[in-house]
DNA sequence: GGCTAAGCGAGACGGTACGTCTGGTCTTATG
DNA sequence: CATAAGACCAGACGTACCGTCTCGCTTAGCC
């Protein structure tokens, strides 16, 4: 009702409105023509901003992925806090194994891991920012499961998570999808402590 | 006035040394300065090539990495043919492990399944081109061993490549390495029968 | 601790301070880095001014440049006015020469000379405020020398001041000096009857 | 008849279609928007030509224009060569001041003169490229008359050429055209000698 | 003496053009 | 007929200014 018709920026202050148009922007480009049409240009186009305002506040187009990124899989995948359980845990892996194959915030996840890959700067910022602080909140997830006794798994709790999510990225990295039953298959094998 | 130290292209065939001076000048630039570096126009300068017979031999870039990946990952890291022992298995996987971590091949791999993610046609060549006949092999080579009753693992072949391997890729990829033992603890347990 | 050190503006009332620095910081960066350099950012740096500031009183940088042509001129190369004779015109043109190839103004005034043919808006307005008012002057002070019987040229007043302007300016423009004796050279062609 | 539909480009040699395209669209951009829409990219779009090729071969705009003006004033006003009456003197002048006053190319001789006020490098080589070497040839037409006897001025060479161009130069400078008869008076004027 | 109005420094904003780089296509000349 | 060379069109890169705008502030001048 009293929204003004005209998107009017807000003078010295940064425009709120112009810093989501472009992570809105950048996802929506990622996803319906992939990470080539993914240009700076594109981005400000799309947006309906000036290319100086992408640069003012972003080093790279890829930083404005990892805000997308960060923001998205704070909201779609939350990593459990407090006491978890091990069906917490087993949900969890299934939610990621969704989220990175089904979620188009999972594209941008994959697109960001590809990226890494070709430049060292990318690499860096995808650790700090997504990479090292989900995986801390995923070790205590493991952490708190083992010393509540729920689980007793043969391997470090880096491990385990290595070992479940490497496998379902590796998939969706190949594009060979997640065979339904893979999660819980090795969430079953790695929790567990081996016989014998 | 011998002439001849400047190569002599040899007139109506293809020619050898010009294809071999493209994969080398790629895999070189690839390793030292990393795959942003690496443009058709660097190739050619560095192979001393013209850019034109590159692309009448390659469709991209994409493809000549990916013939040097083949012609070096059949040489290095050759898939077991023949009755496999478990050993034999564990044996490649931990050359696989070595391959990706340290290789300046394994680069070129991580690289392709990288760029894969950005571009469609990548990822449909590296499939059919790479990826796909190894896995047959490999599946060849795990089925073998449970055939000879030496392994009898809880998951199919497939599932048991993916969870061996994606670890391995998914540290690569992160840049965080692979520890010592991960691939004989992932070997381990997932090749013989759950207990129970 | 009285502080004070920093210009501290003046509220509701046009800033004097201000202003002045304006037209300094134009003045100096045109001459000592060139029109070029000449950007309402960079003036707007050098005044410690905001943009809009420039842009509330003047509609460009252009007529920054034209009011500090107006000051220095008046005050650097007035015209002579009242009963002029030959001796001051000739006194008034050699100031016109060492003003225009010597004087910091004289570059401003070439600039705006050289700016008038890009920008129609400015030519307007240089020849409105400028060049107009002064050939009034410059014609009047010929006028009268002439009916007070000092010199009776061949040509119109306006022709005259053309004459002998003219190379000078157009010597400046081209960056070749005004040779010495050149004026008064022309000065004394043009201002006495030719016989015959 | 036999012209090909479509301009091909030629190859591994300078496309002199190209070229040609770019020298006009420069002349028409300038005659039809003025200086200020002289844009690189301007140029490009109206010649139908990749910026890459712009730089490629010119080092700026400005030298585009240069270009085109020392092709166009060596066809429509070139320097009488051998030995000059003072007819043909006069019609050079007169030529002159229709060229600068009617001709496009006119118009691209003053843009320049107005550039090199902005920029020292424009200034050098369009002194070095047109106005030396054409105030070369002039010299020697005035020279080649006063030998011949043709006239015999009270100033130098240079001091004659620029007594004449001057004051066209300059009124056409500040847009208000050349008087009939300016040069013709200051022909006579200048190149008889002074009685008395 | 509080209120209003304007000027101010600061700087974000949507744009345009800059000059550079790479991509992928084409033509020429050489062998 | 393959090659080295390299010109060509296309378009993205990251930067500099443009001219407009809003913010939070300071200072008159009016009630």
């Amino acid at each position: 009702m009293t929204t003004a018709n005209r998107r009017t920026h807000s003078g010295s202050r940064r425009d709120e409105a112009a810093r989501e148009a472009v992570l809105h922007a950048a996802d929506d480009l990622l996803v319906e023509h992939g990470f080539s049409a993914l240009t700076v240009e594109a981005i400000a186009r799309r947006a309906g901003v000036a290319k100086q305002t992408i640069y003012r506040w972003w080093p790279s187009k890829v930083e404005v992925l990892l805000d997308t990124l960060i923001e998205d899989s704070a909201k779609r995948l939350p990593v459990p806090v407090g006491e978890a359980t091990a069906k917490d845990i087993r949900g969890y892996f299934r939610r990621f194994a969704r989220f990175v194959t089904r979620d188009p915030a999972g594209q941008v996840l994959l697109a960001l891991i590809a990226e890494a890959q070709h430049n060292p700067g990318t690499a860096k910022s995808f650790h700090a920012r997504y990479l090292r602080p989900r995986r801390e909140q995923e070790r205590a997830m493991i952490a708190s499961c083992v010393d509540a006794g729920g689980i007793s798994p043969a391997l470090t709790p880096d491990a385990v998570i290595d070992a479940i999510t490497g496998p379902v990225v590796y998939r969706a990295l190949t594009g060979t999808g997640v065979p339904r039953g893979l999660v819980d298959a090795l969430v079953d094998d790695l929790l567990k402590p081996r016989s014998g």
